[in-house]
DNA sequence: CAGGCCATGTAAGACGTTACATGATTTT
DNA sequence: AAAATCATGTAACGTCTTACATGGCCTG
C-alpha cells in the first residue's frame, strides 16, 4: 500500500496513535502532541498537516466532520487501526539509533580539555533540567494518583519514566567522564 | 557558506571527524565508520560518497592523492578543521531527540497485555545483547589497557561507555515496566 | 581468466525543516 | 475595529534510504 520504501513512517504512526484515542483536527493534534509524543517524536505544523492529507488519501483516516474556519475533524478507520497494530508489532524495521550529542563526544578531543570539561558539565546540567521538567509533567499528568496497567495513560507514563532514567544515567555518565578527565 | 539551512549536518561532521585523524579514501572511511561512529551516527555507502563530494566542493576537504582504481584520498583543510570546532562547540542546534522504540511504548496499550509483555522482554533481551556486543568492542579497542584522557581513543571510549550505561538502563527499565504490568 | 574485492557513482523517492501565505472567527 | 487565536496550506531545500550501475585491480 505504501510502496517498498520506509517501513518506519513514525510521524504517520504518531498521528494515527493520537487519533486512535478519538477524533481530532490537525490543530488539536498539534496541541496534544506537545504534551505527549513530541517528547519522543517531535513534528512541525507543516509536516503534520501534509501527513494528515496523505493518511486521508491512503484511507487510514477520514474526515468525520467539518467545523468553522474550515476545520476538518479526522477519525481513524479500520485500515488505520490495522496499520497501527502492524507497526507496533514490527520493531525490527525501526530507523537506526542516531545521536548528535554522542557524535560530539567522539570529537571532544578536538577542543581544549578545559572546554571539553565545561561541555560535559553543560550536558549534566541539561539532564538535571530535563529531569525537573519531566517530573513536573509526570506530576501534572497523574495528579499524585497511582496508575494501573489498565489505565490509558500507563504506557505514556512508562515512556516518561524512561526519559527520567535516561537523563539520570546521562548526568551520572557525564560526571564520571569529568572525573576521569583529571 | 552552507546557506541558512540545517545547522546540524551530522554526517558531514562525522566524515570530517574521521578525516581529522588522517587522510583516507571514501572506502577507508566506510570501514572505519563501522567500528566507531556508526554506533552513534550510521550512514550508507551512497550517502558518504556524495557527502565527500560536497565537502570537497565546499573546500572543507581536498583530494590529497589519487591511487589505483580511481581511489581518491582526501585530507581535511584548515576550513574543515574550523568547521569541526564550530560544530563541536554548538550543541544548541542539534537535531531533536527521536526514538521509534519509545513511540512504540506509547502505543503498547493497543495490543493485548501479554503481547506487550513479550515485546518488553524482547527490548530487555536486545539491550543485554548490545551490552555484550559493546563490551566485546571495548575489549578489542583497549586490549585490556587503561586509557588516559590524553589518549586519542579516550572520548570514543567515553561514548562507548555511554552506550553500555544506556542499554543497562533500558534493560532495567523494561523489566520494571514488566513488573508493574502484573 | 574467473571471482572477489576495491572503489566510486547516479537516481528516485520518502522524510524533515524552515519560511511564507491565507483567511475565518472570537475576544477585548 | 484591532488583536489574538483558530485553522490549513504551499514551496524550497536538505537529509536519508534503497536500488542499481560501473569498472579497475589482484589472486588463484
Amino acid at each position: 500500500m505504501w510502496g517498498p520504501y520506509y517501513a518506519a513512517m513514525s510521524l504517520r504512526i504518531a498521528a494515527l496513535g493520537l487519533l486512535s484515542e478519538g477524533p481530532a483536527s490537525g490543530y488539536d493534534l498539534l496541541k496534544h502532541f506537545e504534551e505527549s509524543m513530541a517528547n519522543v517524536w517531535p513534528a512541525t505544523q507543516s509536516q503534520l498537516y501534509s501527513e494528515l492529507n496523505k493518511l486521508s488519501d491512503g484511507g487510514l483516516i477520514e474526515v468525520s466532520a467539518i467545523g468553522p474556519r474550515g476545520r476538518k475533524e479526522y477519525q481513524i478507520t479500520d485500515d488505520g487501526r490495522a496499520e497501527l497494530v502492524r507497526w507496533v508489532t514490527s520493531p525490527q524495521d525501526d530507523p537506526p539509533f542516531r545521536s548528535a550529542a554522542l557524535l560530539r563526544v567522539f570529537l571532544l578531543g578536538l577542543i581544549p580539555a578545559e572546554q571539553a570539561r565545561t561541555h560535559l558539565e553543560g550536558m549534566a546540567a541539561h539532564s538535571d533540567a530535563e529531569i525537573a521538567r519531566l517530573s513536573e509533567l509526570r506530576e501534572s499528568l497523574t495528579c499524585g494518583r497511582a496508575v494501573n496497567p489498565s489505565d490509558e495513560a500507563f504506557f505514556g507514563l512508562a515512556a516518561l519514566d524512561y526519559g527520567l532514567r535516561l537523563n539520570a544515567m546521562q548526568a551520572q555518565w557525564a560526571r564520571s567522564v569529568i572525573d576521569h578527565l583529571e
